[in-house]
DNA sequence: CTATTTTGAGTCTTTAAGACTCTATTTTGT
DNA sequence: ACAAAATAGAGTCTTAAAGACTCAAAATAG
């Protein structure tokens, strides 16, 4: 990322009046598009794929699909694939329908990661994926479409122990720390939970994701200045040892919600 | 980004031993590599375009380049591509090869911004394109590569009132707000000032960038805590009215040095 | 030589997180 | 029925770091 240069001599340019005045070529546009073919050039393959996120019995987990085709056949690796150029209209259409073909449900929280593009991760030559990841509550994620061997829910920490398809370990890992991330400043987890949760829940969860404890009335006390959840008036019906909890469910305004002061780390 | 669905059951599938055995598909890998070709699909378009930011004189300037070709001829837009599948090994090589071509030099910070793809940004076809962006030190920028109309640095005000090609404009401000937030809670902006620099200069060109005056004994307490700035021993030699002000160069740990917590917003 | 400007340090206040305490509520064991 | 244990969740003191303001030293302009 470093790398200095210099040059001896510094110019500032003006900027013309307009930037559309007489064209440079002798060709109009539509004649260059016209004549234009993809396939005359050299191009690269570009993908997207998801590491879709959920909570279990307070363990993360991630859905991972095992693959029908070469390269890296029978690799389990992560959901997605190619853009559609009919279907998709755009890149995060594209993650969405992958998803939605696996697990049967659009998740409730999508983001790009990065994207990541070389001339060596793909055999068949230079290819591009664009990395997103998603959050959905466990109870939400089966799939009727693919057979039961296709797709699993497995422990992050067991799927970063594999040896997945291509670099979908790398794109895991950089996915898993954009949500640690997260969850040092923001509510975002909480599209991993179902419905209705309780605060308990919600700080287990911001601890696994973060590997370390939380002081629970830190936790509390910026989710009541966040202000991005609400209580449902409901407490848990599950039987536990103690106080029953209050359930909440999270308001529109939970995704974007950014605390300005980060948890320790 | 919103929207739950719900299945009736969930399931749990386990991991296999291995998921290397038995190949699902008649043909070997090496038969399927043979055989494949990029052009017998309909591919997407894939192209990395980057926002390059200097300061100068107080103000946030960016590199514009006219567009010598179809589609939107003789437009100012980013500096930026197609991927050549020969000589970029990676997008960040890709990038950091368009900047080069304009500048003359590799910018001493590049950063992805994130990807923008859908059917209908190019007029070609269904295209993706990787933004990223990058600083430097105004001096340091020019170029005897292009002619003189083909190159500019704008005012990113300016530059954000043209019509540019593309989407470009929605990409720069997508850069700006991503270099607005590491201003809140780093010192990447130092990456566009020069070799050398005061801490006043500093504190300027994040005052620029965020729109809004900061307190600068925060501002400096927070770059004697952050330690990634190194005093140089001398003092400025410009003249000016008051105190002469120490001049600072950067380490090297600087581009990934985060605060705890922003500043104020 | 004095007024003015800028750098840069000193210090009080404010905000929000960490650490710890305490109480109410619930289940479990006897 | 009652004691013990566990959990939810509030109260409060401490600590870290930013905001706000003050002030001294160093430089220039007149």
């Amino acid at each position: 990322m470093i790398g200095i240069g210099f040059i001896n001599a510094a110019r500032y340019y003006v900027v013309s009046e307009t930037n559309k005045s007489q064209p440079m070529s002798q060709q109009t546009e539509q004649a260059y598009l016209a004549s234009y073919n993809i396939k005359d050039y050299d191009t690269c393959l570009t993908t997207v794929d998801s590491v879709l996120f959920t909570v279990l019995n307070g363990e993360l987990y991630t859905l991972l699909v095992r693959r029908a085709n070469h390269p890296y056949l029978a690799y389990w690796g992560l959901p997605g694939g190619f853009i559609d150029v009919q279907r998709d209209v755009d890149l995060t259409a594209c993650a969405n329908r992958h998803l939605a073909e696996k697990t049967g449900i659009i998740p409730p929280y999508l983001e790009q990661v990065c994207s990541t593009g070389s001339k060596t991760r793909d055999p068949r030559g230079w290819s591009t994926t664009v990395t997103y990841y998603a959050l959905m509550a466990h109870i939400q994620c089966t799939t009727d479409i693919d057979s039961v061997d296709d797709v699993q829910w497995l422990p992050v920490t067991q799927a970063l122990q594999m040896e997945l398809a291509f670099d979908h370990k790398q794109m895991i890992e950089q996915a898993l720390e954009r949500l640690k991330q997260k969850a040092l400043y923001s509510l975002v987890p909480v599209y991993a939970l179902p419905e209705t949760f309780t605060l308990s829940e919600l700080q287990q969860l911001h601890e696994v994701i973060l590997g370390k404890s939380i002081q629970s009335k830190s936790f509390r006390r910026r989710i009541e200045l966040a202000n991005v959840l609400e209580e449902t008036g409901e407490l848990s019906t599950q039987k536990g040892k103690g106080k029953r909890p209050a359930l909440y469910r999270v308001k529109a305004s939970a995704a974007d919600y950014r605390f300005m002061r980060n948890l320790e780390y």
